[in-house]
DNA sequence: CCTACCGATCGGTAGG
DNA sequence: CCTACCGATCGGTAGG
């Protein structure tokens, strides 16, 4: 239900924590128990140090949180905007931005479950800053489906609900899906953007 | 991004508060903020009392987590097996029962993201019984699924994913749906359930 | 239903 | 990187 084994980098001992250990160990604790469910002392504790150590890697508990969110909607955002760039046509279009958005949940699973749950615990403005972006994938997103559905290419009902269950099911791979399971993060991207061709009743 | 307006009950003012009306504070914060991010003393703010007051209605607050949780779970499980009990074919059964777990989702949006995002904070034994009864749910859904592939009423390259990107979409219902938007929860119950079929390739 | 109170833990700081 | 420590808040209890 909830992910147990996470790829969390064990550091090499006695070489000191960095700044990226301690973003690393938070995503690892923050993903399994929440934000508010993680202290500070558990990630110290991972990292094997105080707490107070913490400080010369970080500003504060909730700039581990915000660091984590903006880092990965920024590296969606980028993804996305290279489908654009590289693919015409609606079909493509979909297939392709489907297939990257559920590898990408497939392949950081911490941070797409942080991003999920824990943005809401963000103190402003990173939180509006942070839902900005995310609308903005989403509108992004749905255009490639009205633009389909403009030129015939897709038949669908309505498409805000097909975008929503498209997204949406991508989103959902970094709950269920698993290191040693029976699929590897790319069968189910691609298999994910095939289904996703089929919910807009694309025309081959 | 997250659910802002919840069907709050609001307490008439005068009367003495009951557990129905803790639960149901409770589930509107849980879902808002999370269960580490309430505390009892904003449970008991939202009844207009003090927090030691709560218990004359409540065990603790992992018993009210625990009562939430459960109680939601045994819902879905009631409902689903209403439609394996009146509908026979496996496309009958994936559409009703796409149907009845996405409308689930969309009129008790608090019940679902708190069984979504807080099953597990539950102390054992509890957690366990809960993964259990979702594990139960999966596994009985993707049944429907491997019989239509088995009858040749369905045709999916992966019954497994078809079965996870199902419901999952469903279950996201509950992140984004909003009681003023343009969607009734039957509007979006229905056109899942067609999505539903169109995803395994049911024959008409 | 309340006031008064408990020990534990929280994020964070001082000062080396 | 540490020890020592801060005020605030947590879930929960005593005792009416």
């Amino acid at each position: 239900m909830q992910p147990t084994a996470h790829a969390h980098r064990r550091r090499t001992s006695g070489r000191s924590v960095t700044a990226a250990d301690v973003l690393d160990a938070a995503k690892t604790l923050f993903a399994l128990r929440g934000y508010h469910g993680t202290s500070l002392k558990h990630v110290a504790a991972l990292l094997e140090i105080r707490t107070p150590s913490l400080y010369n890697h970080m500003e504060s508990k909730s700039g581990l949180l915000r660091d984590i969110v903006m880092e990965t909607l920024a590296d969606v955002r980028h993804e996305f905007e290279g489908v654009l760039a590289t693919t015409a046509t609606p079909a493509g279009q979909l297939a392709e931005a489907t297939r990257v958005y559920a590898l990408h949940h497939a392949t950081h699973r911490r941070e797409a479950l942080i991003v999920s749950h824990e943005t809401r615990h963000l103190p402003e403005p990173d939180l509006g800053q942070a839902q900005e972006m995310r609308r903005d994938h989403e509108r992004r997103f749905r255009q490639i489906i009205l633009d389909g559905a403009a030129s015939g290419d897709f038949s669908v009902a309505s498409p805000k609900l097909a975008s929503f269950a498209i997204r949406e099911m991508c989103v959902s791979v970094a709950r269920w899906f698993r290191e040693d399971g029976s699929f590897t993060p790319d069968d189910v991207a691609e298999e994910y953007a095939r289904q996703a061709l089929k919910l807009v009743g694309s025309k081959p």
